[in-house]
Formats: structure tokens, C-alpha cells, sequence
DNA sequence: AATTGTTGGCGAACGAATTCGCTATTCCAG
DNA sequence: CTGGAATAGCGAATTCGTTCGCCAACAATT
């Protein structure tokens, strides 16, 4: 029987789009450069999963320049939230604030963070007042 | 070239242990019927999965009994946290602050768990001064 | 003990993800 | 304009996750 696919990027994936984020629109060769940095993959391998996310709409393609420039179709937020809604549904009952309470208890923040946080909370217990 | 076992629990895998989270030891029917709430994959699926899991370790069977009966390996807590911080480190570049941010600002929750993550806050700056 | 149903397990089959070899296209220096 | 280098792309191969069919072991009921 059929499997749906993920609709969550996948391991390389993510790692292709997370270059794209950092360093804005790149040609193929400079992402590979990137990803060799932690990997050791062949170049082919590159432009392959390229073809694969182009063809899944995670990237767009400027084909009128030489060589042809590569830049996210999704941001950074998005993808994060759509990855951590999926991460709450699967493994915490659907309850983010279940997902907050460990994530805050698991590992300290910096204190910067902490104050961001607290921040917005207050706005959050505030509005819904 | 082979590619690295995730180490994370997948889809069906999580589906179960959280069977087993819930309703505690369980035998192979028993989590059988649960799972077919959800989906509609065959009994043989299922008996597979465990023996799948049992490999991976993530769960433990007793074989002096018949039926035998399932018993989660790892705990909801520990799991939850390796997920967690797989999350951060693949998607919010280690940054376990800015994803609470995200999770307090993607999504409402409930007043109760707002009062909980504002007693942890409290706690947290306190201890760290 | 023979029949019938449940339980457990193995191995085949499929799609998805990832890898790379090889070919084709394009670019550029001479 | 031509040869070598870089770029683009296709298709095969491999691994993992998931599914199920089929058979064996066991239990229960007549």
C-alpha cells in the first residue's frame, strides 16, 4: 500500500534550504561548497537534490542567468512552524504548551532570550484578557 | 553510499509508543485495536512494527506470557526531549530560545499552560541571577 | 486427538530519500 | 572557432520505512 509523502522537508533538504536562508539566492556550485563543508557528497548529489526540491517547489530557479541562481520559495518562519506544528502534533498531543514547558526546562536560554520570552508573554496574557 | 539510521523514532513507531505511553503494557491485539482507530493497516503490520521496534530497542516484550505483552523502553519524557532537540539543531540552528518564541507566538495557548511557563520563567531567571 | 481460531514471525514488495556515474550542454581561454 | 573545464540533468542503485501475504506455533473447544 502507498505511503503519503512527508510534506516536512527532508534531512537534506532542510540543509539546502537552511544555506539558501543564510546566504541568500546561490548559484549551485556555491551551495555545494557550503554543504561540503559538513558533508562529503559528490557534486552530482547537489545539483540532484536540487532538481528534487525545485520539482517539490521548496526553491525557485533563475534559468536566464549563467550559472543558474537558486533562492528559497519558502522563509525560514514558515518552514520552522510548519515543522514545529508537526513536531506538537506527533509527539506532544497537539499541545504547544506542553512542547514550551520542556523546551524551557530541558536547556537554558540565554538570559537575552529569557527576557524576549518574558516579553512575550506578558503580551500574550495581556491580549487575552 | 549508505545513509545514517535516523535515531529518531518515525511516523508508525511514535504512533505506538504512544500507545503504550498511554494505556501502559500492552499486548500486540490490544495495540493492534488502538492503532486500527486511527488507520486501517493490517494486524500483520502491526506484529511487524513491534518486531521492528524491538530491535530498535525502543520497547521491551515479555515472553513468559501468552499473549506477550509490549512495554515501552524509553519514557514519553525522553523521547520527547531527543525529538525536541533534534528539531533545534535542524531547524532553528541549535537556538532552543527562538523556538519557544515561535511556539508562544504561532499559537495561542491555554491560560492554564501560560501561567505554567510564566512560574517556570520566574523560576529559571531567578535561579540563573 | 482433530478442528478452528489466535498469535507470532519471515520475507517480498513498494515508495521515498539519497547517492553517484555518465552524458549533454554551456562557457571561456587561446 | 575549438578544446578543455564547468554546469546541468537523467537514470540506476542502495537504504529505510511501511505494508501485507503466507506459514508456523500455540490455545481452546468440541
Amino acid at each position: 500500500m502507498p505511503r503519503l509523502p512527508s510534506s516536512q522537508p527532508t534531512e537534506v533538504e532542510l540543509l539546502i534550504l537552511r544555506i539558501l536562508w543564510k546566504h541568500g539566492p546561490s548559484t549551485a556550485r556555491a551551495i555545494h561548497n557550503h554543504l561540503a563543508e559538513t558533508r562529503e557528497t559528490n557534486y552530482s548529489t547537489t545539483v540532484k537534490m536540487l532538481s528534487v526540491i525545485l520539482e517539490k517547489k521548496l526553491v525557485k530557479r533563475d534559468e536566464t542567468v549563467r550559472p543558474q541562481v537558486f533562492r528559497a520559495a519558502v522563509t525560514q518562519g514558515r518552514a520552522q512552524e510548519r515543522m514545529l506544528k508537526d513536531l506538537v502534533k506527533k509527539a506532544y498531543d497537539g499541545s504547544m504548551g506542553s512542547l514550551v514547558l520542556q523546551a524551557l526546562s530541558s536547556r537554558k536560554s540565554s538570559p537575552g532570550e529569557l527576557a524576549e520570552i518574558r516579553s512575550l508573554l506578558n503580551e500574550l496574557e495581556g491580549g487575552g484578557k
